[in-house]
RNA sequence: CGGGGCGUAGCUCAGCUUGGCUAGAGCGUUGCGUUCGGGACGCAAAGGCCGGAGGUUCGAAUCCUCUCGCCCCGACCA
């Protein structure tokens, strides 16, 4: 690895991020692809726990997995007047088939008829071929899934967070009537939260958009947002209810059981490789990447230490015996015998990769019948050390499982403590942009008249958006005020952080 | 698309203002030795079309023109 040190956060977070990223080994700008990233395998593991839990709770909502094609006739965007003027800046367009030789030089051959844009989401596709697939109440609710790269020509991007191509899931649904096409867009951001919580160990707040941060073509976009340690927010993840937009764009119809004609009601719902962002954002420290155990690739690194050659092959079969032991108790598990690198280069090289637990095994231990572990994130003695506790060689699997679930839950309640600790009402203009003042930010619950013009003068003032109207029990109690900005009649608190 | 900055070793950069010997440093890499319970040290070595093209000059990493690429700030955004 490198010589570099992680930048620590209060200096720069941006810097901060990029460093935990670049140096945790989980992903590079593709440079040669603009605004593009290389997954690396660590980046992508963490990826693949996330898909495969997600699945999984897809699968047990009844949703199916599909896949539709990446390129989309430009004529299907131009079907609903809101999706299209949404995505029109930032998609990619497909016009030419073949390559020639012109002077020397590869150009362009064939121009097509009409031209492709590569799918920035894929609503007006799959609206197409749910036309083709309901004819009866009796083919509905359609509970789609498609895991799936999209590409987004944004100007300006960051790794996970914004890319020019992304991977992600976008769930499709079809109803019979709005009452329940609502209910899965519920039900879909509970699945998300629920996610969040449980896997990232991330808290989220769950809320409605605004009418101007609202989905291209949607009648509600719900959303998910978590705080970051830099006190911004991010949308972690959407739900939308599609109404009958583009039921009526694509002509998805199906006759009732009365024998009415009728348009379907349609939700879609997503998150992306954002979530790896938002991890890393969530738990990181100035020492590199923290996972939760149950997102990490590997739980438990075990790093033996010798002097002597007899010490090494005794230390070194005892960690693999340990290994063996952890795997069996299905935990994934490391073995760092290198003999070229000294251990303590070895336990920063672990930490930097986000490993929740470390193993040290010595001749000390050995003797005693023992081990030391050191959780990734540990309190500190008096002379600033990170605490190390010794357990037991017998039995260790359940009790490496025991430290793990306590790590998970920590991280948990450590980001829910820092985000209670980041969260404030405000009633005043001037307590207002002083939260924002600067680079500064938190989740601030404050009133708003309503109006896209109050947001839109609030955020010219502050850089600071409404996050959404948090949903029933997710903020302070829904009551009637006067906005923050213009001091007009406001129905309840809005939830405002600058974003990503 | 506007405003600013940068392209020199695998990485981070110095050198350029005021042109001049064989283009430098730290880190990383390779080899040998000593080390090994929180980022070791010594010695040796490899590694460069100074982003590209053209120009000025006896002489260009350095000055001029053009060009390509990247980063930051805005507008846009999962």
């Amino acid at each position: 690895m490198a010589e570099t040190r992680i930048t620590p956060r209060s200096k720069d977070h941006a810097q901060w991020y990029q460093d935990v990223v670049r140096e945790a080994g989980l992903a590079e700008p593709a440079e040669v692809v603009r605004g593009c990233m290389v997954i690396k395998p660590h980046g992508y593991a963490i990826w693949e726990k996330m898909q495969a839990d997600l699945d999984r709770r897809f699968k047990e909502t009844g949703h199916q997995n599909a896949y539709f094609p990446l390129l989309i006739p430009l004529s299907f965007l131009a079907k609903e007047a809101q999706h299209v003027e949404g995505f029109a800046m930032e998609v990619a367009v497909v016009t030419h088939t073949g390559l020639k030789a012109v002077d020397g030089k590869l150009t362009v051959k064939n121009e097509l008829e009409e031209p492709y844009v590569i799918r920035p989401t894929s609503e007006t596709i799959i609206g197409h071929f749910f036309a083709k697939w309901i004819d009866s109440y009796r083919d509905l609710p359609l509970l789609i899934n498609q895991w799936a790269n999209v590409m987004r020509w944004e100007l300006r991007t960051r790794l996970f967070l914004r890319t020019g191509e992304f991977l992600w899931q976008e769930g499709h649904t079809a109803h019979a009537n709005h009452a329940e096409a609502s209910e899965e867009v519920g039900r879909m951001l509970d699945v998300y939260r629920d996610f969040a919580h449980e896997l990232m160990a991330m808290p989220v707040i769950q809320g409605v958009k605004t009418d101007s941060e609202r989905f291209a073509g949607a009648i509600e976009t719900r959303c998910i947002e978590a705080l970051m340690q830099d006190g911004k927010s991010l949308q972690a993840g959407t739900s939308h209810d599609l109404g009958q937009n583009f039921g009526r764009a694509f002509n998805v119809t199906f006759q009732s059981e009365s024998g009415a004609r009728e348009h379907v009601w349609q939700t879609s719902w997503g998150v992306s490789t954002r979530l790896v962002g938002a991890l890393v954002m969530a738990h990181s420290d100035d020492d590199g990447l923290v996972l939760p155990p149950k997102l990490a690739p590997i739980h438990v690194v075990v790093v033996p230490i010798w002097k002597s050659d007899e010490e090494k092959a005794q230390t070194s079969e005892a960690a693999h015996r340990i290994a063996r032991e952890l795997r069996e108790d299905g935990l994934t598990v490391k073995v760092d015998d290198r003999d070229n690198v000294r251990p303590g280069e070895k336990y920063y090289e672990w930490e930097r990769k986000g490993v929740p637990v470390r193993i040290e095994l010595g001749p000390r231990d050995l003797q005693s019948n023992s081990v030391m572990i050191k959780r990734r994130i540990a309190p500190v003695d008096a002379n600033g050390k990170a605490v190390k506790e010794k357990l037991a060689m017998q039995d260790l699997g359940p009790q490496i499982g025991r430290v793990l679930d306590e790590f998970q839950k920590d991280l948990f309640a450590r980001a829910l403590a820092f985000r209670e600790a980041n969260t404030v009402s405000v009633d005043t203009w001037d307590d207002f942009a002083a939260v924002f003042a600067g680079d500064g930010s938190k989740l601030v619950h404050a009133h708003w008249d309503g109006t896209p013009e109050t947001e839109k003068a609030i955020k010219d003032a502050t850089k600071a958006t409404i996050r959404c109207l948090p949903l029933a029990g997710q903020g302070p109690a829904i009551e009637p005020g006067r906005c923050i900005k213009t001091g007009r009649p406001s129905a309840r608190r809005v939830l405002f952080s600058k974003s990503y």
